[in-house]
DNA sequence: TTTTTGCAGATTGTTGACAATCTGCCGGAT
DNA sequence: ATCCGGCAGATTGTCAACAATCTGCAAAAA
């Protein structure tokens, strides 16, 4: 009697309320429903999904080792808020481990999964052309995924992804700056064509560039950011003290 | 009232029994204490540490999470067994990992910290001479440790000790192969080399080359050992049927 | 006015109990 | 001899209650 797979299977012995909570709060954070630094009340979100404080707790333990949330003794746990010197160290990481995807994808990629790649580069050009941000966002968290995923390393891509959500609960990032999407879409030609050209050095060296040129893009929206929360800052501070720490 | 960091207080906010129960386990778990494969059951370690289920079972979905524990549903908690493609991944992405360090290094390493890595070769250096398998991996390390501290990522930093408590749980780790280290240390001669040199690529290469190398020995043990274990199975196989599945 | 002290409510930390599930074994049927 | 059904013990999943700690506010002291 050979085991066969079986989805319902599956999902009943991997579901247990722990699982579906943490699954849950992980969604609500990742869209934003629970803006960073904000407090997770165990009683609250326990009554919320109808389980007890149990398994939230669990959950909590588990999204504290993802890096999603950030625990006090006594206090609470807290969404995480990502500083931008976190997500400079995140770029960093990420662009050697896209340097290896290059690499990796000129070597083994096959035409299917290229003609894949090329779908996704053009569909992001059209967003580009349409300037809908949002869309071009989505399309391009999608294409590196699919690269990291076709490079074929199970422990690469799920870090990679670890490291995706962490850097989503940074803020700052730039994703309406309608005006970068050209460059950021150059950049994505350019690695398709060194990866189609099977030329492990120009890939690698070209999901590298790219990521570190994120970064400094990253870095000069958040300059600019801090700049004009300074402005408005002073510009306040006629009507009384400087507000207080976020909660 | 300025704060003023005190150790102790730090202790006591940040130990709750769920960690240091965690610690405890991933102490053991990292000691082999508890061997790949085998059963960690709730009650017996809450008992034998004196705290009830509950914190334990918050530990486990810690350990979990860092990859170090394997959760199967009303079946049980298991310490987690390598295989040698998990493993192989692992090399893979720590090689593009340690080139960045090496790239890093290069650039901005300082001459105190220079000197402490060439006392770590120096030692190892002499631990070959010696012939002492065990000192040589303790001081390998904390050379490579040290070394991914130094590059001053602590992302990076963080996800490579994971990393490396993950790879301590495959077994067939070739630490000794007494006639090998001569190999592995020349290497670090070489690595620290150009790092000194100030050559970034070549200190990156270095590095890199040094983590693939290690992979490639890794394997060829793995294959030789699982020689041995068919010869072995063989030889048994007049006896009795195949042994069963590991527990 | 400003600072300190001392509750009262809210929230987290921990525990023990109960329910659900699994595992291994034994007897009976084929 | 082998297979099936079902019980008993062991183990995990979940919950509700209690204890410990924190937070904010208001009264008392300076």
């Amino acid at each position: 009697m050979t085991a066969v797979f079986h989805p319902t299977i599956a999902m009943l012995q991997s579901s247990s309320l722990t699982t579906v909570v943490q699954q849950e709060i992980e969604r609500a954070i990742l869209q934003g429903e629970y803006a960073p630094g904000s407090k997770l009340i165990e009683a609250t979100l326990a009554q919320a999904m109808g389980v007890s404080r149990g398994p939230v707790r669990e959950a909590f333990r588990m999204l504290e080792e993802a890096g999603l949330v950030r625990n006090e003794k006594n206090r609470g746990v807290f969404v995480r808020d990502i500083p931008i010197d976190e997500a400079v160290e995140i770029f960093d990481l990420r662009a050697a481990m896209d340097e290896l995807v290059g690499r990796k994808l000129a070597k083994d990629i096959t035409p299917a999964q290229l003609k894949e790649i090329k779908g996704l580069g053009d569909a992001m050009e059209k967003a580009v052309k349409a300037e809908d941000a949002y869309n071009y966002h989505l399309l391009n968290l999608r294409f590196h995924d699919r690269l990291v995923e076709m490079a074929g390393n199970s422990k690469l891509t799920s870090i990679y992804r670890k490291l995706i959500k962490e850097l989503s609960l940074f803020r700052r990032l730039n994703l309406a700056d309608g005006w970068l999407l050209p460059i950021s879409a150059s950049e994505h030609r350019q690695i398709i064509k060194a990866i189609a050209s099977g030329d492990p050095e120009a890939a690698g060296k070209a999901m590298f560039d790219h990521v570190m040129d994120s970064k400094e893009r990253t870095i000069e929206n958040d300059l600019r950011r801090q700049e004009r929360a300074r402005e408005r800052e002073s510009a306040a501070t006629k009507g009384r003290a400087g507000r207080a720490d976020r909660q």
